[in-house]
RNA sequence: GGUCCCUUCGUCUAGUGGCCUAGGACGCUGCCCUUUCACGGCGGAAACACGGGUUCGAGUCCCGCAGGGAUCACCA
């Protein structure tokens, strides 16, 4: 049978790195698989889904490459999932429950004051017919709870966390449908995973008991529970959770204000938290080709954003000007190569154009030495061999050689202490440029 | 507080009782290349949280302790 996964963002906001993990590792499993990988949009929150969201979202996925087989909208399904309460309520699997919020937190409160597990008492269950007209003259609407069955344990085996096993008596009876009569995500999550076939539910560990109130959801629709799949958390650098700072940073950012490139992303997100080495990947088929959950850790990573850089620059370094050359605003080839090693973003060339064509404030410690380098400049127009051809003239008339050669020229020419290659560089900067700066003027 | 999970180099991790004087990757660092910085190539430093057991022998098994994460929403 073949593998059929899914990714279900809330278009609540933009997408995180959390976020992005979760895609990804869906998205790898499935392409390795060469099964289908579903977008679904889980926008069951009316109040807070927005259409920008959801645009972001497709925006964001496709700047990664994470290309869906499949997407649908839980919004579009709202007839789909009534038709399994009406089914639930014909079961008696669904009850009525009057209390407020504040009165659920106040019983939660009470429970753990007694160091008791904050589970729902069930009251909902008792209520008398009396009691339920009593409450609906009050104005109260019902939000309808899941009777979750009696077996103590729900246990499946996860392909990431092993045997698990969860006490239901720890659980509460899960709320399906909101006094306003919209629905939470619980349940239409399970009627679409039953309903589109999912083979695996691929998500982070702080679904682990959803899965198990699910995995009763699943039984009672008639439907069967999919592998399950949960991977740890990540966590910031300081091994903060990863909601806050990082979390809170969109990938949109990533691509927008930070500039990197979506296989840096790609590169550390598909291998942080296994034991395959992290390396900078070009494209992601070496992911897709060792993904394999058994090299998922249990235990929560720590993600720090540097490696992102890093691998950015990586990346850089080895990208070939064809497969950049339409973000290049019309550079060419040599100037592509000579600056390809020295950046680390691709926003940084901005900053070597500008040092080629100028204008540069030329850095001058010894003024004679200026003077001797510009006597020796070759006669015609500068080609490949310019630079050393130069060099050497200006080191045999001056003596000065190495470090106190090219640094200073370096501080000359470019205004700068490092950059790339000076033989490569030069051309570029042409004769003209360089002579004005050697005659420590700004060009 | 209940439940579940985790704890090996700075970081991601390998390790399922002797093959571990603990391996790899990133980072850090040294050397080489380049008559400079960077890029690249080759080396190096660097870890079994702690305390008890079990055993001829423990990173590996058991117990405890400490630390960390997740969850316990009319969020997803």
């Amino acid at each position: 049978m073949s593998v059929k996964v899914r990714f279900a963002p809330s278009p609540t906001g933009r997408l995180h790195v959390g976020n992005i993990r979760a895609a990804l590792v869906n998205w790898l499993f499935a392409k390795q698989q060469e099964g289908v990988f579903i977008l679904r949009i889980d926008d069951t929150d009316r109040d807070r889904s927005t259409k920008e969201n959801e645009d972001a979202i497709h925006e964001d996925l496709k700047w990664l490459g994470l290309n869906w087989d499949e997407t649908f909208r839980q919004s579009d399904r709202f007839d789909r999932y009534n038709a399994v309460v009406a089914d639930l309520k014909a079961k008696g699997l669904l009850y009525p429950c009057f209390e407020t919020t504040e009165e659920l937190d106040m019983k939660r409160k009470i429970q753990m004051g007694r160091g008791m597990p904050p589970v729902y008492d069930r009251a909902g269950l008792s209520l008398t017919n009396e009691q339920i007209t009593a409450f609906k003259a009050e104005g109260r609407k019902p939000h309808w709870r899941f009777r979750l069955t009696t077996p103590a344990r729900v246990e499946w085996t996860d392909l990431i966390r092993g045997p698990v096993s969860i006490d239901m008596e720890s659980v509460s009876d899960p709320i399906l449908i909101r006094a306003d009569g919209s629905f939470l995500y619980t349940l239409p999550s399970v009627v679409d995973d039953v309903d589109y076939k999912i083979t695996h539910i691929v998500r982070g560990e702080d679904h682990v008991t959803n899965s198990a109130v699910q995995g009763q959801i699943f039984e009672a629709i008639g439907g069967k529970m999919p592998k399950m799949a949960h991977f740890a958390m990540l966590a910031g650098k300081g091994g903060e959770a990863l909601s806050k700072r990082l979390g809170s940073m969109s990938i949109g950012s990533y691509r927008d204000e930070i500039g990197l490139e979506p296989m840096s992303v790609i590169s550390l997100l598909g291998r942080l938290g296994t034991s395959l080495p992290i390396t900078a990947f070009l494209n992601p088929q070496e992911l897709i080709e060792t993904f394999d959950f058994s090299t998922f850790s249990r235990g929560v990573a720590k993600l720090d954003p540097q490696e992102i850089e890093h691998l950015n620059a990586k990346i850089l370094h080895q990208t070939s000007f064809n497969d950049v050359i339409d973000r290049l605003d019309g550079a060419d080839e040599n100037f592509w190569n000579a600056v390809r090693p020295n950046i680390k973003k691709l926003s940084d060339i901005k900053e070597w154009a500008r040092i080629i064509e100028g204008p540069v404030t030329p850095l001058i410690d010894n003024p004679e030495f200026a003077h001797a380098a510009l006597e020796a400049l070759p006669q015609g127009e500068f080609n490949a061999s310019t630079w050393k051809d130069w060099t050497n003239r200006v080191k045999e008339t001056t003596g000065i050689k190495g470090k106190e050669l090219f640094k200073p020229l370096r501080l000359i020419l470019t205004g700068q202490g490092f950059g790339p290659d000076l033989g490569t560089l030069l051309p570029l900067i042409g004769r003209e440029t360089a002579i004005k700066r050697l005659q420590g003027e700004e060009a």
